[in-house]
DNA sequence: CCATATCTATATAGTCGCTGGAGATATAGT
DNA sequence: ACTATATCTCCAGCGACTATATAGATATGG
């Protein structure tokens, strides 16, 4: 059995944050010992390893729970967790491009600056006037 | 003198956003109408235009703030605007570093999918084993 | 000029996913 | 037995809003 704290080293997941998936109900109420520490099995380190690569996909609890929900139920289609993932994919791929035309009207508004006073900065022109930007953002 | 729903509609900031805003010192309180209604003039519009614009970005209210200080002492040296954008411009490009990396795991592992339970499902036996993964995230 | 519709005011709480602190208790090592 | 470290619970805070409730102001149509 392990303690919170091993539990914490093996899964990279933080003490506060372990027992905040506790309350959260992503994960069960732990055994105790006598003195009322939570103490863990090679069980609920493998829910809890799944869960941290899941938030690390940037999943939502939410999601997380709902995949949590199908994998014990192992005879039920799996289209529901293949939906959550592929809408997951879809929303990072928005991300994507969303950043990165941030960083191409960045870049332009960095690059362009080389006055030497604010009244002259590309920077801050920039921000104060929508028009110098190419693209929509 | 324009009303705070009429700011709200030409700056495309929503209502509570905009006295938010003042709340937290990015524009001065405004001044009042009989009724004690908040009134615009066009100054205070292009200000907020300036914070819309750099929150689109991705700024943070403290930089915005950092850089508001900075337009009001035009003689000033601009290093520290660019500072501020340059930074804003890694982060991004981290961002977009990460998120590719998501992106081609979730590709990965939606991809595979081709199990009709939950038991043979791709994305569960993802999320559960770490050691599917391709690349570090 | 008034009824009504819409807008605005303040204050407060909730969102998400943690993170950190205070003060008390448990456990492990010597 | 003593000490150092780990853990316990509870609660507050982060950032940047967003929502809700209740009350008062203003604009519009008849």
């Amino acid at each position: 059995m392990l303690t919170i704290g091993d539990l914490s080293r093996r899964t990279g997941v933080k003490v506060p944050t372990i027992r905040y998936y506790e309350q959260m109900g992503l994960i069960e109420p732990a055994e105790r010992s006598e003195g009322n520490q939570r103490r863990y099995s090679r069980q609920e380190r493998e829910r809890l390893s799944f869960i941290k690569h899941a938030r690390d996909l940037g999943l939502t609890i939410d999601s997380i729970r709902e995949l949590l929900d199908l994998s014990v139920h192992p005879e039920q289609p799996c289209a529901q967790a293949d939906r959550i993932a592929a809408e997951q994919l879809k929303a990072v791929r928005a991300k994507i491009e969303k950043l990165k035309r941030l960083e191409s009207e960045l870049d332009r508004i960095v690059a362009h600056c080389h006055g030497d006073q604010v009244k002259d900065c590309y920077v801050i022109r920039a921000l104060a006037n929508h028009d110098l930007c190419d693209n929509e953002h």
